[in-house]
DNA sequence: ATTATCTATAGATCTATAGATAATGC
DNA sequence: ATTATCTATAGATCTATAGATAATGC
C-alpha cells in the first residue's frame, strides 16, 4: 500500500493538478474530497496525509492554476514579443477557452468562489493580477503620444478586466450566437486593426 | 399557522427576494434552504409549498435580481439621459458595489454559479445581457464618425464586459489599493473626459 | 521503525418529504 | 373543506478522523 517518498510527492502534485482543473470546472462546492482523490487515482482517506483541509487544497490549487496561466502568457511573450498581445487575447477570447474552463483562466472560473469561500487564496490572486497587468502593459501597442506609464497601466488593467468579464458573460448566456458575439466584440475592441 | 392567500403570495416574494440577496452574497451552495427560509422569517418545511426545488428558486432569484438590476439602469436613463452612462458606470465601479454583492450585479455575483449549477437560469441571463447591451448602446457618446450601429453595439458589449470583469477582479484580490485601482482604471477607460 | 495509503465510520449538514396543525375561504 | 405553515425525520452526502495494512527507508 505504501509508496516511495518520491511517488508520494508526485501523488500530491497530481491531487493539486486535478483539483485545479475540477475546482475551475465545478466550483469549490461542486466537487468533494472523495471525487478529487478518485480523479487522482487515490482513495478518500489518503487525502489528509497530504493536506490539512479541503480549503488548504483550494489555496494550492489556485496558486497552481494562476502560475500555469501566467506561464502560458510568458511563453507567448518569449516566443514572439511583437505579436504576443493578439496571441494572448485571441487565445483567451476563444470558444475553446469558454468551453474548457478546467484548463482556463482562474480569475474567470474561480475568482468569485475564491473571494467568498477561500480568503486564504486571495493573496495568490492579488500577486497574479499584478503580474498579469505588468505583462499586458509590456505588450500593449505604443498607442497615442500621450501614452504615459500611468496611462499604459490603466489600459493594461482595463484590457484584462474586459477579457475576464467577456468570459464570465459568454459562459452565463444560453445563446451560442450571443456568446460568440460577446467574445468577438471584446476581441475587436482590444485588437483594433 | 395558516395565513391568507395574499400573505402567502407576499411570503413567496420575500423568499425570492432573500434568495436573490443571499445567493449573490454566498453562492448557490453557500446558503441552505433552511437558512433562506429563516431569512424570510419562515421555517424550513414550508419551502416546498412554494417551490419544487432549490434550483427552481435559484432560477426565480436570478430573474428577480436581473430585473432589479435592469430597472436601476432604466431609472438612471429616464431621470437624466445625457448623464446616464457616467451614472451607471460610476455606480457599478464603486467600492460600495464591490463590498455589497448581495444587492449588486447578478452577472458578477452569480453568473459563474448559474452557468454551471443552474442551467435553467441561463435564459434569464441571456435576455438580461441583450437588454443591458441595448441600453448601453443608447447611452454611449456619439464617438468617432465611423460610429456605425454595429460598431456601437460592439462598444456596448465591451463596456459591460469591462465592468463585470473589473468587479470580479476587484473582489478577488486582497489588496485594497489594487482593488480600488482596478475599479478606477476601468472607470477612467470607459469615461474619458 | 516509519509512513503513505486504505477501509470504515463518526458527526455534521443538506435537500426533500410526511404528517400534524390551525387559520382561511367557501 | 381547503391549505399555508410547522415539526420531525428520512436519506443522501460531505469533511474529517481512527485504526489497519503493507511497502519503504534506515
Amino acid at each position: 500500500m505504501k509508496v516511495s517518498r518520491e511517488q508520494a510527492a508526485l501523488n500530491r502534485e497530481r491531487i493539486v493538478d486535478v483539483a485545479a482543473r475540477l475546482f475551475r470546472e465545478k466550483g469549490y462546492d461542486g466537487i468533494g474530497v472523495a471525487d478529487l482523490m478518485k480523479g487522482a487515482g487515490l482513495t478518500h482517506g489518503g487525502f489528509y496525509g497530504h493536506f490539512a483541509s479541503k480549503e488548504d487544497l483550494m489555496i494550492e490549487a489556485c496558486q497552481h492554476a494562476l502560475n500555469q496561466s501566467l506561464e502560458g502568457w510568458r511563453a507567448k511573450i518569449a516566443s514572439d514579443p511583437q505579436h504576443a498581445l493578439p496571441a494572448i487575447v485571441g487565445n483567451y477570447l476563444s470558444t475553446r477557452h469558454r468551453d474548457q474552463p478546467g484548463g482556463g483562466c482562474p480569475a474567470a472560473a474561480m475568482g468569485v468562489d475564491a473571494a467568498r469561500m477561500s480568503p486564504g487564496a486571495r493573496p495568490a490572486f492579488t500577486q497574479a493580477a499584478q503580474q498579469q497587468f505588468a505583462l499586458l502593459q509590456d505588450v500593449l501597442p505604443d498607442g497615442a503620444p500621450d501614452g504615459t506609464q500611468e496611462r499604459r497601466r490603466q489600459q493594461a488593467i482595463a484590457t484584462f478586466a474586459a477579457m475576464v468579464g467577456a468570459m464570465v458573460l459568454a459562459r452565463s448566456v444560453d445563446d451560442e450566437a450571443l456568446s460568440a458575439e460577446i467574445l468577438d466584440a471584446v476581441k475587436a475592441q482590444l485588437l483594433p486593426d
